[in-house]
DNA sequence: GACAGGTGAGTTATCGCTAACTAACATCAT
DNA sequence: ATGATGTTAGTTAGCGATAACTCACCTGTC
């Protein structure tokens, strides 16, 4: 777990307070978010929270900073290993997308999910936001690889981008409603390699 | 919409309270549904829907049964038409579902997110029912097309149900942050005709 | 006149958030 | 060094709003 992400614009308190919340939204979703709850858990009183975050959404939008460095971070940095084709890179981003899941409790699919009934604007915006770049970051690997002849070509980027968001999201609905890692090992070791076959040139190659 | 379905368990005044708590649910999700809405929304006063339904838990059960039944229902159909093979039925029923999820607002999807962060026992276990028969049958279908040597067998049936679920679970995040008809069309048009080649058999049998 | 189906006015619990206060500590002119 | 002053980070107590749910009562139909 990387928990402890230095984020300069944060305070030693407010990471410790983030820790605690991202834990409790692992557990039981942004609709089981609470001010009380974050504070007993950090270890003081309610009010005393707000010294460090005015609002409960100034809260919320730290740990959106959060998923969005654990998301986009690690994705990037994976998109421009230089050394690797296009499909290697792409199939690297989705199994760390898929360990991601199952270390976070399949949280980033579920606030992704959350964020969207919230009713809130900013909240909402920031997650479309975190969302659009994922899948620009997919779909530019996805071009790439189609320009070196390295994926098949017979379905639009920004298409397959989503198909491959599209089994991180499957993946995260089954864990969070029946967690089995065996299973969860099994689709790893089995249907990457068949998604990845997939997007590669086929053989006979048509168009 | 099917909101007006026949199940005969349930009073002409329960089947509109339910219609009109479908909808609620549809633009807000289960963070957003209440009593007192449905009450409202219904057209008489609170009390008065504890008078249909004891609890709010049974009417969210209430919900359930409304979305196995859009789900399941029609799903079973496709499944058993006789006269199509694996492969055309499962391309059905994923466009069946993509469908459904752009009619409901993604709220399939997002109902088996929410569900799973409630805490309700219950409800959850239903939602996992749900999700089990739903990837039993796309099994199922998987495994009979294989079975005909009309889908590809090099990866496991129940890994394959799960990439088809995957698409309609992307396709639901992505419209619920960023609805747009013609971006879902092309998605539609480009990807699952590329979703159901690579299902089918690699060598020689290219439609 | 019993009863299904409706109402207004509650209860209790929990939410986000705030008021009023205080202990500990840094700063700095005297 | 000392003491006035301000800041930081915490406390207890409680506000107003809203949730699920209940109670006592009304009312039209068979």
């Amino acid at each position: 777990m990387k928990d402890t992400n230095p984020d300069s614009s944060l305070s030693p308190r407010q990471q410790e307070i983030l820790d605690e919340t991202l834990q409790l939204v692992r557990e039981g979703g942004l609709s089981k978010l609470t001010i009380r709850r974050v504070a007993e858990r950090v270890g003081f009183s309610e009010p005393a929270l707000y010294r460090h975050f005015p609002t409960k959404q100034s809260l919320i939008l730290g740990l959106m900073a959060r998923l969005e460095e654990m998301l986009l971070g690690r994705a990037r940095e994976i998109a421009e290993e230089a050394e690797k084709n296009a499909g290697e890179r792409l199939e690297e981003i989705l199994r760390f997308h898929l360990d991601l899941n199952q270390e976070n409790n399949s949280l980033p699919m579920l606030l992704l999910a959350e964020a969207s009934t919230s009713g809130d604007p900013v909240l909402i915006e920031h997650m479309r936001s975190i969302l659009e770049r994922y899948l620009g970051l997919l779909e530019g690997l996805v071009e790439e690889g189609q320009g070196e002849a390295v994926l098949t070509s017979t379905a639009r980027p920004e298409c397959l981008a989503l198909l491959i968001l599209g089994l991180p999201a499957a993946f995260a609905i089954r864990h969070r409603l029946h967690p089995d890692p065996r299973y969860e090992e099994r689709v790893k070791d089995n249907l990457v390699p068949f998604l990845m076959r997939s997007l590669r040139l086929e053989q006979g190659g048509r168009q």
